[in-house]
DNA sequence: CTGAAAGCGCTTACAG
DNA sequence: CTGAAAGCGCTTACAG
C-alpha cells in the first residue's frame, strides 16, 4: 500500500483564476487590507469564489511570509487541569478570538530526549506560562519558542499568603493545634512547600506550637489511619490547613470515618474554591484566588505582544477566604 | 513608538555557514534522513553548530515545504475540561511525543463571525474530536482543517448504557422509585438526555414506575429544596441516578441536609469515577468508562493518519460499575 | 485600482 | 558523499 498521494490543496491562485483577478487582489480582499481600495463588486466576486471553492489560506505559507503568527500558546505542565483553569482558558479563548488570535494549550513540559522540541512544529507569537517561573526546566522548555512569555502564576509570596490566611483564620477561631495536609502529587510539592511556610509563620505570630506537616495518602483507608495517628500527637481542637480542596475532601472523609466533629473538634480549610467545595459535608471553607489586574488588561497585553510591541504586565493574585461550614 | 523590528532569526543557512557545509546537509543531519549517509564527523559538526547557535527550524517553512504537519489537535468544546479528560490528554501527549507528534488542545467551537477560522493559523495533520459527532455545528467547524478526524466520544448507545447500568443496579438492590438528576450545564444536555433514556428503559424492563427527571440547581439551598420537593412525589426508598459525579455530590449534600439516610432510604449512583468520588460521604458508587481498543491502538491510528495513511479506528467505550457505599 | 514578481526558510529530487 | 536549485503558498512592496 502506498502513502496517500498529496491531496490537491485549493490555493489563492485557484480563487484568483476562478474570478479572473490576481492573487494579490485575492489576498487584499481576504485580509481586508486597509491600504487598498478594492471596488465592492470585485470584493464580492472574490469572497464568493473563495466560499464556493471552500478556500482557506494555508497557515504555514501565510506565516512564513508574514513572520507573524496569530497563535497564543498556553503551557500547562500540570498532571491535571482543574476545572477553574479550564474555564478561564475557555474565556480567554473567546476574548482572543475577537482579535483574530487562536489560543491553543499544551500540556506537559516534554522532558523526553531524541524527539524534536514542539517549537519545530508550532510557532506561537505569545506564550502563556502556567508553570513555575523559577524552575529552570521550564525556562529551558520555553526558550526555543523565541516568543514573549507572560507568566500567569503568582509568585511564592502569594502561596505563603494562602497558608497564612488559612492558619490565621483557624487560630482566630480558637484552634491552637495546627496541621498542614500536603498532597501526594509530585508536581505540586513546591507550591505545597510555600503554603506550609505560610502556616508556620502564622503559628509563630499567633504564638501557637509548630504546625504538623502530614502527607495524606490517596486511599481512604490509609488516609484515615494516617490522620488518626497524626492527631494523637497534639491536643484537640485541631485546625487543619489543606493544600487544596481535593485534600480537604479527603480530610473531611477521614475525619468522618473517625467520628471527629467538624468544625467543633477539627476545623478544615481548603484552597481553590472548586465548584464541588459547596457540596462537601460540611460545606468547605476555603480560599479563592482572584486575578489582578483583570482579564481586560491581560488580553490587551497579549494582543500587544502578538503585534511585536513590548508591554509590561504582571500577574497579581489576591485572595479571599470563603467561609462555609467546615471551619 | 515603532513596532519592534523583526528579530533576526537563525536559519539553517547560518548553521551551514558556521560549519562550512550546504543547507541540504544541515537538513539531512537534523532530520536524520535515512537515505543519506553523512560521515559522523560532519554530522557532529553540524549538530554542534546548531546547538551553539541555538538554531531551531522554523516550523511554518518546514511545513510549507513538506506538506506534512506534525501537529495533532484535540478539539474540546466543553465548558470545562474534567480532570479525567485532562489526565488522558497528558498521557496521549507523552505517547505522541515519542513519534515526534505534538498534541495541542483547542477549547470551544468558535462560533463567532467576522474572525478567521483557526485553520488559518494552524494546520494539524490529525484532529481528535471530543465533540458530539452528530452536531452539524461541530462538523462545520472541523471541516476547514482538511484533516482526518478521529471521534473519541462514544456514541449515543454507550450513554444509554450508563443510565441503564445505574438504574439496573438500583432496582436490583431494591429501589423501585427512580430519579434521574440532570445537570444545569447547557453543553451536556444531549448526553444527559441519552442517559435518562437508559434509565427509562431499565425501569420499563424492571417493571418500575416511570423515573422522575429533575434538574438539580447549583446552589445548595435550592438543591435541597428541589430534591425534597421531588422526593415527595414518589414513595421511598429512592434510587437516584446522577448525570455525573458532580451532580452526585450535590445530591449527597442535599440528602444529608434533609437527613435522609444513604444508601438505606436513598441510594445514589454517579458517573465518571472522578478522583474525588472515593471521598464523598458516603463514598460514591459510580460508573467508570474504559476505552476499547486501548491507548496503543489509538496512538497507532493517529501516527498512521498523520503520515497520510488511511486507517479505520472506532472508539469503543465499555463500562464498569464501581461499588462503594452510596448505593 | 490591479498585476507581476520577490522572497519568507525549509526540504528534497537531482546532478555531480 | 555534497551542493545548487526548485518550489511549497502566501503577502506585500513596487510598477503600471
Amino acid at each position: 500500500m502506498e502513502k496517500a498521494s498529496r491531496p490537491h490543496r485549493i490555493t489563492s491562485a485557484d480563487v484568483a483564476r476562478a474570478c479572473g483577478v490576481s492573487r494579490a487582489t485575492v489576498s487584499y480582499v481576504l485580509n481586508n487590507d486597509p491600504r487598498q481600495t478594492i471596488p465592492l463588486e470585485t470584493r464580492e466576486r472574490v469572497l464568493q469564489a473563495a466560499r464556493e471553492l471552500g478556500y482557506s489560506p494555508f497557515a504555514p505559507a501565510r506565516l512564513l511570509r508574514s513572520g507573524r503568527s496569530q497563535l497564543v500558546l498556553a503551557v500547562l505542565p500540570f498532571e491535571q487541569v482543574d476545572p477553574a483553569l479550564s474555564r478561564s482558558l475557555k474565556e480567554l479563548e473567546q476574548r482572543l478570538a475577537l482579535h483574530d488570535l487562536t489560543l491553543l494549550s499544551y500540556v506537559g513540559v516534554h522532558p523526553q530526549m531524541g524527539t524534536m522540541h514542539p517549537s519545530a512544529h508550532i510557532t506561537p507569537s505569545v506564550l502563556l506560562s502556567y508553570a513555575d517561573q523559577t524552575d529552570p526546566l521550564v525556562a529551558d522548555f520555553l526558550q526555543p519558542f523565541h516568543a514573549p512569555i507572560l507568566h500567569l502564576l503568582g509568585d511564592a509570596r502569594i502561596e505563603e499568603q494562602v497558608g497564612n490566611m488559612q492558619a490565621q483564620y483557624l487560630i482566630q477561631s480558637g484552634k491552637r493545634s495546627l496541621l498542614f495536609l500536603a498532597s501526594e502529587r509530585k508536581d505540586v510539592q513546591r507550591l505545597s512547600h510555600y503554603r506550609f511556610l505560610g502556616v508556620q509563620q502564622a503559628c509563630l505570630q499567633g504564638e501557637c506550637v509548630e504546625p504538623v506537616l502530614c502527607v495524606l495518602p490517596s486511599s481512604r483507608e490509609e488516609a484515615r489511619a494516617v490522620l488518626q495517628d497524626t492527631l494523637t500527637k497534639s491536643p484537640s481542637p485541631w485546625g487543619i490547613c489543606c493544600y487544596n480542596d481535593e485534600v480537604a475532601f479527603a480530610a473531611l472523609a477521614a475525619l468522618a470515618d473517625e467520628n471527629i466533629a467538624v468544625p467543633l473538634t477539627a476545623a478544615v480549610v481548603g484552597c481553590d474554591n472548586i465548584p464541588l467545595a459547596q457540596w462537601s459535608l460540611p460545606a468547605l471553607t476555603t480560599i479563592a484566588f482572584h486575578n489582578e489586574p483583570g482579564l481586560d488588561s491581560l488580553i490587551e497585553a497579549i494582543v500587544a505582544l502578538s503585534r511585536g510591541e513590548s508591554v509590561s504586565w504582571k500577574a497579581q493574585k489576591t485572595l479571599t477566604l470563603i467561609t462555609r461550614a467546615s471551619a
